[in-house]
DNA sequence: ATCGCCTTGGACCGATCGGTACACGGAAGG
DNA sequence: CCTTCCGTGTACCGATCGGTCCAAGGCGAT
């Protein structure tokens, strides 16, 4: 079953890519290091990825559609807006903290793409902003949450994606709870009543 | 008067290292392209920056020095704390939205420094988040605030920070007028009373 | 006019960059 | 046994990497 080893193989180098990515950085990694965590020689390598920035593209890509199509499902569900909001923040923390490096790779490099491979990330990106955007529209016609400035958005994915730089979730506090402190600050406020 | 011209030049170089960094990322920017953007030569080049980490690692130090400085003096002013925070808040903004390469190439590229270069930019970043942690704190001390898990310094801080992406001063929506509606959401959540 | 110093460009350093070409090995299929 | 072909390591490509060295230029002070 080449085909098996094959896949298996380049998923393999995908991630090893986005460890090294992460931490010394896109144009900060050579293929050479790059060969050499893989166990390959370069020729081998480039069996499997085509180009180096096929790689960063992979790391990239997959991990904004995989929040795409959590964030579909869950707007798809007829949940009410509390537990859609939290159901979608836990979803973006958890695969944050299952994907540290491809978030930190993402986060950081993906301004190195170019043409096309750029444009999709890019396009993606927008696309999960767009459904935040849904919900909290939602939950305002609902009349659930005021009325709320578009910008907020932004804030909200800042605090959200942030995260990849910090949070250890196998700390004293797990994914679930950090993304449940989040929404109580949101939606509640942090002044006494 | 040439300690002035020396200084001055130093500076330029710095500003134009920042917007090549920020758009091309520190190792994907070369000594070549930086001297050919400063209109000097390789050696006169380097007549001014002893080294390319020395500029990476002035354009972080100056900005997180800057708001540390500005957050000491707020902390020591007496400020009550809905107008410290929300004072903070504009300081950290206002300044990302006046040096948006420079914040653009601490953020992604800090890791690339090595040494104490790095030991310090780290431990400017993390005073500046204990100022922050401070502020809630004389909140919460006052009653103003209700107590608020630790974590939520990062989440205000991810909020504020992720700006330098996206934030445009000119647009529709001013540097100010920001830095409130954050607050507004933060203080008093986005739920219908 | 002369001296000395700051500034300058460019040649040059070894190392490494991303990527290609190619020949070898070994297993599968006949 | 022979052919075919995928997987592989390595030699090699031109270009560029960050950094050093140095000789010439420019300019102010004496």
């Amino acid at each position: 079953m080449s085909t098996t080893t094959y896949a298996g193989n380049r998923e393999r180098i995908v991630g090893i890519a986005a460890e090294l990515f992460a931490r010394n950085s896109y144009h900060g990694t050579g293929i050479a290091e790059l060969s050499k965590a893989a166990g390959l020689g370069r020729g081998a390598l480039y069996h499997y990825i085509g180009s180096k920035e096929t790689l960063l593209y992979e790391i990239s890509k997959t991990q904004v559609d995989r929040m795409n199509a959590h964030a579909e499902a869950l707007l798809g569900s007829g949940l009410e807006t509390e537990d859609l909001l939290r159901g979608m923040a836990k979803g973006l923390l958890c695969n944050i903290a299952e994907h540290r490096s491809e978030w930190a790779v993402f986060f950081r490099e993906y301004t190195a793409l170019t043409g096309e491979n750029r444009d999709r990330v890019v396009a993606a990106r927008e696309r999960y902003e767009g459904y935040w955007r849904q919900a909290l529209d939602r939950g305002v016609a609902d009349g659930v949450l005021r009325p709320v400035p578009r910008l907020l958005v932004k804030g909200i994915l800042g605090m959200l994606n942030y995260t990849y730089l910090w949070f250890e979730p196998d700390g004293e506090v797990g994914t679930d709870e950090l993304a449940d402190a989040f929404l109580d600050a949101l939606l509640d406020g942090i002044r006494t009543a």
